[in-house]
DNA sequence: ATGAAAGCGCTAACAC
DNA sequence: GTGTTAGCGCTTTCAT
């Protein structure tokens, strides 16, 4: 049986309040003797605390509830480490849950579990879907009911205080292909991500403002629709090709890398024969031997920005009460775009 | 306020235990008209029981901790993946902590979290560091008290019951190396891990082995102890270059990705005048323009396992008692070799 | 400076 | 079938 601290009071003579305590490590009237001997007890019997017991008694926990997608995507997983890092310097928990199916059944079964686990936060890092009406009701009305601030690394319906920390995507995109407007593109193809996420729209958006403003006009045979890996790009690039585009604006750096990886099959030289531009802005761009041109927002920076936000609002709820924190706002982070070689002028000089 | 069984109970007219048993699930005496009413009544009122109370009270949880090291590696990421994916949709919950620095403060402190917390059972997913001998006994004998059944993804001083999931690291390298030297070199430069690794002393012994085997002689000078990172492959470069290796073995990936980022700046081509061949069989492998050979396990299928035999462990637990599970035991992933384009024979034809 | 006691929300004997 | 009751381990008034 675990150590408790009724078995510590009992060796030391003392009641169960006090062990707690002088346990809490706040500044109490236990004299400084008995403190020593509760915390030397403790030490020597392998004492620690049973969260869910202490969690139960206070009302809350050091839990911070983490929702992602898919951490073999090398963007998501960096946000996410840099999140958890900045937590657990701050002596918080990162609890992470992920979510990669849109079955609604789990869908449904993570976000009750979410609600029974007494988080002191959530960071909701799934892509907003307004297409998902019903499940996003579902969800907003469950978490939007735990009285805890509310993170999420895109839009959406969360009426909680908290933040929504987004990249301005369809300038993004914008930049992406006026980027490839200027040297000379005029048939750009463009690998969307899954039609119901809006950043997909939102970028489909900037790709068209860009084409609009040079006064192309917007083919939707152009657009691909991918689904974020390797495999995804391959597919794109064929269809594509049949399409007559002599650049792919990719809306993530991985399915770029699917079309250099196809782009081999096909004998067809990137940027000689085709002009590629990606998203994210992740390491991997610089590995290959015709770096991938892309835009992106600084990753790390936003999950630093996003641990300490959650960080200060729960100190704020601890010292000021949970109206402390005010209405929910949005950030927008600006895109950068990082060009290295994989985007070369059309016609080829 | 959160609904609780009392709330439900109250509106129902029946007692705590009644509604608790009724939203059980299993199959008890009460009549399936209150069962009914108590559950139509918590979907109504939002009920979403306290898991806190529920696993003080039930003496366990549902929750799986596992501790790892850097998800930024795409090949920890997958892994992770897979064994969040089983454990899911068995209904367990992974709690995920990050440890990624050997700040042994931290470390002191992660493990405290994780005594506290009630755990079914923990995946421990550091590679295995036999010189951090001190907290090595600190951590199994804090964790190996706690009574749950504890996975490895490498070897491990823990006595609890469950696997240590391994791959014979030895081998791999062993594999790696000949498969250099039937390929004509003899100089072969090689990226290390950490040295405190177990696991990069095991290859330092493979690359050894081939070495002998094939009559060369081991100079330690052409080991270049890494960080796991793309920078580390790059640093590591210019050093074997200067110690004349014609092929280089990678003990990650990345760290071979570096090697051929940092080739581009010399000028250098991959094969033709350097071959390289790393460890993990990651995905962007395939996408640089020459494939990246590579030594690997089936990173989905030992997820898959690890999920599947922590499912087994609990429900054994649960149904036969905590003995039920045996001696603790070490089960070894076979690896295999990924041969591509990275490699040419040596002297060039 | 310390202890008694009530209670957090839920579970599980055992009683009726 | 359903209710009573006694906890789980910890926290927190309120006495003393």
């Amino acid at each position: 049986m675990r150590t408790t601290i009724k078995d510590i009071a009992r060796e030391c003579g003392v009641s169960t309040a006090t062990v707690s305590l002088a346990l809490s490590g706040r500044k109490t009237k236990i004299s400084e003797k008995t403190c020593k001997k509760i915390r030397e007890t403790a030490e020597r019997m392998n004492y620690y605390p049973n969260i869910m017991a202490s969690s139960l008694a206070r009302h809350k926990s050091q839990s911070v509830g983490i929702v992602i997608n898919d951490l073999r995507n090398t963007h998501i997983a960096a946000l996410f480490m840099s999140i958890s890092s900045v937590l657990q310097n701050a002596g918080f928990f990162p609890v992470c849950h992920i979510l990669n199916e849109n079955d609604p059944e789990m869908y449904e079964m993570l976000v009750r579990r979410i609600a029974s686990e007494n988080l002191c936060a959530l960071i909701w890092g799934k892509p907003y879907e307004p297409s998902l009406t019903e499940m996003n009701k579902k969800v907003c009305r469950i978490v939007d009911t735990l009285g805890i601030p509310i993170f999420s690394t895109d839009n959406s319906e969360f009426k909680s205080p908290g933040i929504n920390i987004c990249c301005d995507y369809r300038k993004a995109a914008f930049l992406a292909v006026q980027y490839l407007i200027s040297q000379g593109h005029t048939r750009i193809g463009c690998i969307a991500g899954y039609p119901s996420f809006q950043v997909t729209q939102d970028r489909i958006d900037g790709y068209r403002d860009a084409l609009t403003q040079a006064g192309l006009s917007y083919d939707p045979n152009l657009i691909y629709y991918g689904d974020y890996s390797l495999s995804g790009g391959r597919a794109a690039l064929p269809y594509l090709l049949g399409q007559q585009v002599s650049a792919i604006f990719s809306m993530n750096d991985e399915m770029a890398f699917g079309v250099y990886q196809e782009a081999r099959n096909y004998g067809l030289k990137i940027p000689d024969a085709l002009s590629v531009i990606g998203c994210d802005n992740v390491p991997f761009d610089n590995v290959l031997e015709v770096p991938l041109s892309t835009v992106g927002t600084p990753t790390d920076e936003m999950g630093r920005f996003i641990g300490q936000e959650v960080c200060r609002s729960i100190d704020l709820i601890d010292s000021d009460g949970p109206d402390a924190l005010g209405e929910r706002r949005t950030v927008y982070y600006e895109p950068n775009l990082y060009l290295r070689g994989s985007v070369r002028p059309y016609p080829p000089i």
